[in-house]
DNA sequence: ACTTGACTTTCCCACCATGGTAAGGTTCAA
DNA sequence: TTGAACCTTACCATGGTGGGAAAGTCAAGT
């Protein structure tokens, strides 16, 4: 017998429906992202459909790379009724300048990767343009535009 | 009076001319990236010119984002005299492709938001839909071509 | 010679999000 | 009743870095 959408769901099911491992689920609730979760007499957890709606609002995050406290912020804030959406939307503009700024340097070390790829014959031969340029002794490369 | 520059130095001024902090330097140490640092009598290490050299070189890397497993993969080559370029090369062109999937992984993730910023007023009230998309109910945003 | 302050040593703890494992209790169906 | 599947808590690991405590060392000034 099936147990129906509603009924409350132990700790394995809760992380199937909402794809979080029952480990992270146990984990966030530590943090406080899922308030009081109720128990059976024998201590299992018990999670309302709410609850694991509530978890999958958190995978969603994650998904989309808030840490730990923005998504606190952010479960707050979708819970509390008379919100602004404009401390929502702080929120999400400062991840995405956050996300800018990884992508800009990560860009930056891959076109020095590059650089250094293409100067680099990659035989059987010791002699490397890359190795030259870590260590940083030999004139840098920075011919990438010749 | 200024040491020569090819004295040996205590971590401070190994630090400084490496810029690695001294609390790296001892657990670059400690991954034997360094081989057998030499201590003074009372225990102080003494870091030689081909030490800072090093460290130098292990900085670049950590700039380029090289795991430190790459990293000692790559000290070991540039200091194998017999090495193949192509060893090297591989590292490089492995640690490019990882650049590319993290990248595309934010990129994709800044697309998400980026939809969902303008979707949102940002005001005082309390309807927003981040939070909508956030939380699966309503209908996804997916008008980012409209 | 003594003090002071800057430096160094080792050792332990914390981060963040996640996974693993171990030892033990619970539930349910065959 | 037994065994499988599930659950519980508690501890350890990752990786790269920082912080701090307690103690030893060194150089310069008084």
């Amino acid at each position: 017998m099936q147990s129906l959408p509603e009924a409350p769901v132990a700790i394995g099911e809760a992380a199937r429906r909402s794809g979080v491992s029952a480990k992270m689920l146990r984990h966030y609730e530590s943090l406080g992202l899922l308030g009081q979760v109720v128990r059976t007499e024998s201590g299992y957890r018990q999670y309302t459909a709410a609850d694991v709606h509530t978890l999958r609002f958190i995978k969603r995050c994650r998904d989309l790379g808030f840490s730990m406290a923005e998504i606190a912020e952010l479960v707050n804030l979708w819970q509390n009724r008379s919100r602004a959406s404009a401390s929502v939307k702080r929120i999400a503009q400062k991840h995405v300048d956050e996300l800018s700024t990884r992508i800009a340097a990560m860009q930056a070390m891959q076109r020095s990767l590059h650089d250094l790829l293409q100067h680099c014959h990659g035989d059987a031969r010791p002699d490397c343009p890359i190795l030259d340029d870590l260590a940083g002794g030999k004139a840098r490369l920075h011919c990438a535009h010749d």
